[in-house]
DNA sequence: TTAACATATGAGCATATGTTCAGATGTTAT
DNA sequence: ATAACATCTGAACATATGCTCATATGTTAA
């Protein structure tokens, strides 16, 4: 198990017990791979300005399109992988659908995010 | 201006307030731009994981990569886009980097990532 | 049931991203 | 100065991503 450690460093292990301890901690690979995923949706332009639109109001697909001036199927393909990751949700009026942010952690990792580019 | 807006909708404009309203607050194309890039640099697993590492001790090259597995020029190609986007930084002994968050900010979105992500 | 509208979806294409490989740079000890 | 070590970097390649175009789905009104 140690003997696993250091055979994974090609060169010299400087620091083991340090390695042992943050290796003991760290995420599973399902969980380290779900956050990659959030943020990775989180990191496209488009995406981010769609969910700032929503963060205040809730709009229809074709009011998005209008807000961040982008194709009906661009959107609508957005809001898709949005929607799969449960930050956005809708509700069906006729035939409009009516997004808008499914809970606050959005405006929370926005607003951190915000503090952390505009320092 | 009112025009431009409406003019951008190539079906049917439902909601011109909210639209209007919507577009007046929205954030620049750099600020989203810079929090996109953010964001994206939090989306990829192998930056969780190296990030999560961090977070509770400095570590130094050879410690990450024994750390999450990865070969040494894959971390250090990692650790100059967290540099870049100012999310590490490290001090030099010897021959040896030791590398640490740069913030705090790092930590919150990762609790608000993962409240998301296991809820 | 048919037409019109709002939205969704799949395929295709161009660009971006992550890893590996080979070699470069900078630091210390000899 | 030279060797050894820790780390960095550029090029190359495979995969992932975002947009567009064409078409499909679902809803309402006629």
């Amino acid at each position: 198990m140690e003997r696993e450690i250091i055979d994974r460093c090609d060169t010299t292990c400087i620091h083991e017990e340090a390695v042992r301890e943050a290796r003991k901690q760290m995420l599973s690979d399902e969980t380290a791979g779900f956050l990659a995923e959030l943020f990775r949706t989180l990191g496209d332009t488009t995406r981010v300005k769609l969910l700032f639109a929503l963060m205040q109001r809730e709009l229809c697909v074709c009011d998005v399109t209008a807000v961040i001036g982008m194709s009906e199927s661009a959107v609508s393909h957005q809001l898709r992988i949005l929607r799969n990751q449960r930050l956005v949700r809708y509700r069906r009026q006729g035939k409009i659908l009516y997004y808008s942010l499914a809970d606050s952690h959005v405006a929370r990792l926005f607003e951190q995010g915000l503090e952390h580019v505009t320092e």
